[in-house]
DNA sequence: GCCAACGTTGGC
DNA sequence: GCCAACGTTGGC
């Protein structure tokens, strides 16, 4: 090893890896009902895009607040529908801030207990990038061997944000004709 | 529409 | 802090 070897690791390394490196991509799944508000409903949107908010659950939210960054993938999945399954892909769009509706009283979503100075509950945008070629239905997605891990396959899965590995991500793509 | 699986609420 | 009751989710 050289002399002055230490010296020049670190030199190396502020330029391999400055600061500002761009993160690397996250992956998630969210559900709607289709008969709520379907993948189509979002391409249908102003800019394709729509607050995400509504989320009433606490893990949920950390994933929505904490997990996820702009730029991020999302699988779109129908939940109570005929069938349920993955109808398209979305991504992410900027930061998590506060969800409105907590503070409306005229809101199903509305939160008594939620103080705006500390809010409860947070939202994200979310933009429809893609419809799957092929809608990947529940049991498509069951019976794929490398989806055995996801969320929305095990039983009594009710969180409706939840992480995607990229693995999962490419595969669910895949079979989705994308 | 049924009902299993969860999460939350509230009495104690 | 326990836990029964209740409400909701979501597959089928």
């Amino acid at each position: 090893m050289p002399p002055g070897f230490g010296r020049y690791d670190a030199t190396t390394t502020m330029i391999l890896r400055p600061p500002m490196a761009p993160k690397k991509p996250r992956y998630w799944l969210v559900k709607s009902e289709p008969d709520v508000f379907g993948f189509a409903d979002l391409a249908a949107a102003p800019g394709a895009t729509t607050r995400w908010d509504g989320v009433r659950n606490h893990q949920a939210k950390l994933f929505l607040r904490d997990g996820m960054q702009a730029g991020d993938g999302v699988l779109y999945y129908h939940s109570n529908a005929d069938p349920s399954g993955v109808a398209g892909v979305a991504e992410v769009v900027g930061d998590a801030y506060a969800d409105p509706t907590q503070f409306d009283p005229a809101s199903p979503y509305f939160d008594p207990k939620a103080k705006p100075a500390a809010p409860t509950w947070f939202a994200r945008d979310l933009r429809a990038v893609a419809a799957l070629s092929r809608f990947v239905p529940l049991a498509q997605l069951k019976a794929a061997g490398k989806l055995a891990s996801m969320a929305v396959v095990q039983r009594g899965s009710r969180l409706s944000v939840t992480p995607v590995t990229p693995l999962e991500w490419r595969e669910v793509r895949r079979l989705g004709g994308l």
